[in-house]
DNA sequence: TGTACATCAGTGAACGCGCGTTCACTGATGTAC
DNA sequence: TGTACATCAGTGAACGCGCGTTCACTGATGTAC
C-alpha cells in the first residue's frame, strides 16, 4: 500500500469532454439554472481553475455543451429522415430528444441561444439543426432554407410539443402517443369538434 | 426647504404589486435569471427585508408574478376568442403575448411551472389558461378539457411559434406575419412542396 | 541517447460579489374603552 | 375625544454561501540539439 497508483494521471486526457460530460450530468438532475463551471470540475475530480484551460469562461462551456446538443439534435433527425415519411419521422426524433433530454434541450433554446453570435461553434450548429428542420420541412431536397409558413408551421408545431412535454404539461407516458397521434394525421391536425 | 415632504409615507400602500412591477420591470429588461428579490426591492425604493411581509421567500414572489402573467394571459385570450375564428384569435393572442412579454412568459414556462403544485395561485392561473386553451382548441363550448390530439396540436403549433418567436430565431417583424399567415391556413398547414 | 529547456495542464489560495434569509429593532397605524 | 395598547409594515446590520474568476505556482510532458 505504499505506492497508492496515481488514480488518474497528471494530465486528465480529455478535460475538455469530462467537463461538458459532468455539466450534461448536471442539466439531467436538476436544470440549466444548476449548472456551474465550479461544480462541474468538483465532479470531474479537478479545480475549477483546470476549466480555464480549456474554455474560456462558464458561458463558453455552456455554449460548448449546446452546440453538442445541437449537433446531436440534428443527427438525431437526419438519422429518422429515411423513413417512408421523412416529416413524421424528424418530428417524432426531435419530440423523443426533448423528452430523453430535457436539461440539454432547455439550455440549448434558453439565454445562450440569444447569445449564440458570439460563438461560432455554436452558431454553426444550431443552424445546422434549423437547417435540417427547415429543410425536410419544406419538403425540397436541394432546397431554400429560408423560413416559408409551411416550414415554420411544422417546426413551431414540433417544437411547441416538445416544450409543453417537457414542461409536464402533459404525462410523459401520454405525451408520446400524442406526439404520433397528431403527427400520424397531418401534420396538419384536423380541427374536429369534440371527440 | 425646511420640511422635505415625505417622499413615500411609511406604510408603502400596495407593496406586493409593486414589488411584482419591479420584478416585470427586470424580467423586461434582462430574463428570469435576472430577477432578484433584492433588485424588485432595491427598485421599489424599499428593504430587501420588507419584501418577506408579503412573500415567504423569492420563489413565492415570482410564482405571485407567473400567476399574474397567467391571468393576463388568459384573459387575453378569452377577449380574442369573440371574433369569427375563435381558434385564430387565440392563438394570435397567445403569439402576441408571448411577443410583448418575453420575459414574462419565460419565467410562466420556466422551473416554476414545475413547482406550481406548491403555490395554489398560480397553479389555479395556469389552469385556467390552459383550460381555455383546450375548450377553444377542441372546439367545444361546454367541453370536456380533457387533451385529445387536436387540441394538443393547436396548443403545440402556438406555444411553439411562440417559443420560436422569442428566441429570435425568426426577426421579430417577420414573426406576426408568419403566425398570422400559418393561423390563416389551417390551423392546418398544408404541406406544400416549395413556393 | 542524453540533456536543457520551453510548453502547458494542472494546483490551491484568495478576491469580490450579490444573493436569500434571519435577527432584533422601530415607529406609524388602527382599535378598545 | 383621549388615552393605552396591540398590531404590523417597515428598517439596517449581519449571516453564510457558492459563485466566477484571477493569481502565482508546480511539475509532468514534449522537443531541439
Amino acid at each position: 500500500m505504499d505506492e497508492a497508483p496515481a488514480p488518474r494521471p497528471y494530465r486528465h486526457g480529455n478535460l475538455p469532454n469530462a467537463l461538458r460530460a459532468a455539466a450534461r450530468a448536471i442539466l439531467d438532475e436538476s436544470g440549466p439554472q444548476d449548472v456551474g463551471l465550479r461544480e462541474s470540475a468538483r465532479r470531474v475530480g479537478v479545480s475549477a481553475t483546470a476549466a480555464y484551460r480549456h474554455f474560456s469562461s462558464k458561458e463558453d462551456l455552456l455554449a460548448s455543451v449546446a452546440a453538442e446538443g445541437f449537433r446531436e439534435l440534428t443527427a438525431a433527425m437526419e438519422a429518422a429522415v429515411n423513413g417512408p415519411d421523412p416529416l413524421i419521422g424528424l418530428g417524432l426524433a426531435y419530440v423523443e430528444f426533448a423528452l430523453q433530454k430535457r436539461g440539454l434541450f432547455r439550455l440549448m433554446f434558453g439565454p445562450i441561444l440569444v447569445e449564440r453570435g458570439k460563438y461560432p461553434a455554436l452558431n454553426e450548429a444550431a443552424n445546422a439543426a434549423f437547417d435540417c428542420v427547415q429543410r425536410v420541412a419544406s419538403g425540397v431536397e436541394g432546397g431554400r432554407q429560408e423560413e416559408n409558413a409551411s416550414s415554420m408551421a411544422a417546426w413551431g408545431l414540433v417544437h411547441g410539443l416538445s416544450a409543453l412535454f417537457i414542461d409536464d404539461l402533459v404525462p410523459e407516458s401520454r405525451a408520446r402517443e400524442i406526439a404520433e397521434e397528431i403527427l400520424q394525421a397531418g401534420p396538419r391536425p384536423e380541427h374536429r369538434p369534440a371527440a
